[in-house]
DNA sequence: TCGGATCGTTTAATATAATTGTCAATCATA
DNA sequence: TATGATTGACAATTATATTAAACGATCCGA
């Protein structure tokens, strides 16, 4: 349990100082070189404060400090994206590789200023999830909606009716997978 | 961050005194009563001790903690998990939701000047693939490379060798997909 | 009705974490 | 150079967590 070791990561990782971070947990930087030389275990309490000050939640600080069974993420590439249809000039969403022949579906999706898929609830089985890469978009699942931001995601089962709209004066582009393909 | 509650709750469904889980962790009953009455926050040491005597993962611990009772649909760009290792050469995986619960699994990876994650060719069954949102990658597959650009992707079965490099003067970052999620 | 055992809680003493104040090393700028 | 600002580290003090021991409450069998 490296703790002193993953918590310095984290710091320099978003750029801060000792007494950056301190200042902004509410601590002081000499608590903070000691953690990191894990010359102290830190209460729960302090360690909550610092990472609320990064931020990152507890969980995260452990489940990447601990579990050690992940699965291998770099294994290979291939091939090219390919375009898909252009309904009304309205939402783009182009696809890589081809449908059938593959059991995961990558969209870049761009949403022009007004777009919205509309209140349809189109099921299908498996999985849906995304990032916003630019722009502003409004997305909303089984009543839920939140406004995402390029870095924010969404992920969800595809039974559940979602729409999307974007609300803003630019146009958003969206990294989105689906696995199964549609049937 | 009701840590006492939490902790006696599990304590309970384990069927521990305090006294049993104290003499487990090299603790002492004390210390357990103090510390679910939430008169004291523990040192991650000492919790952890406590967890490994139940037994449980700190990760676990406040996932379930911190996990809000609804369903979540939309992650914020920082509460995408990092999941790197830390030693891959800086390499930046950061997943959408949790592994466990998702038959989808989304990274935004991002890939510092120099980054190679090497020519390892672990095996591992279904696809990958992925599109470059910013800056350059080569990525190598079964003997072909290929230099991507922002829009461009990648799509492959994911037993063949394969190789990403960052071989330009900017981070490169890659929203990608696998599926299935582990083996 | 009495032990005897086990439970969770509390208190005083001790061990440990956190603060305060300072240090040398590293930069940047004049 | 010289100077000022930042950096991470350290020692001594203060604050806090942990221990050790005792307490009252509850339950159960003799």
């Amino acid at each position: 349990m490296d703790i002193g070791h993953k918590l310095k990561t984290i710091r320099k990782q978003r750029g801060l100082s000792q007494r950056e971070l301190a200042a902004r947990a509410g601590l002081t930087n000499g608590t903070i070189s000691l953690i990191e030389k894990n010359r102290t275990s830190p209460s729960v309490a302090s360690l909550k404060s610092l990472l609320d000050a990064i931020p990152m939640s507890m969980a995260e600080f452990f489940s990447t400090l601990e579990d050690s069974s992940m699965p291998k993420y770099f294994y290979k590439a291939d091939e090219f994206i390919e375009v898909t249809p252009g309904i009304a000039g309205q939402v783009s969403l182009r696809q890589l590789g081809s449908v059938e022949k593959h059991a995961l579906q990558v969209l870049h999706e761009t949403y022009p200023p007004g777009a919205d898929t509309g209140p349809e609830s189109l099921m299908h089985q498996g999985e849906e999830a995304g990032v916003v890469v630019r722009g502003t978009i409004e997305v909303t699942v089984d009543g839920q909606s939140s406004i995402l931001h390029p870095g924010d995601g969404y992920l969800f089962d595809s039974h559940l009716p979602h729409r999307f709209r974007n609300i803003s004066d630019d146009s958003c582009e969206v990294i989105s997978a689906c696995t199964p393909p549609s049937f």
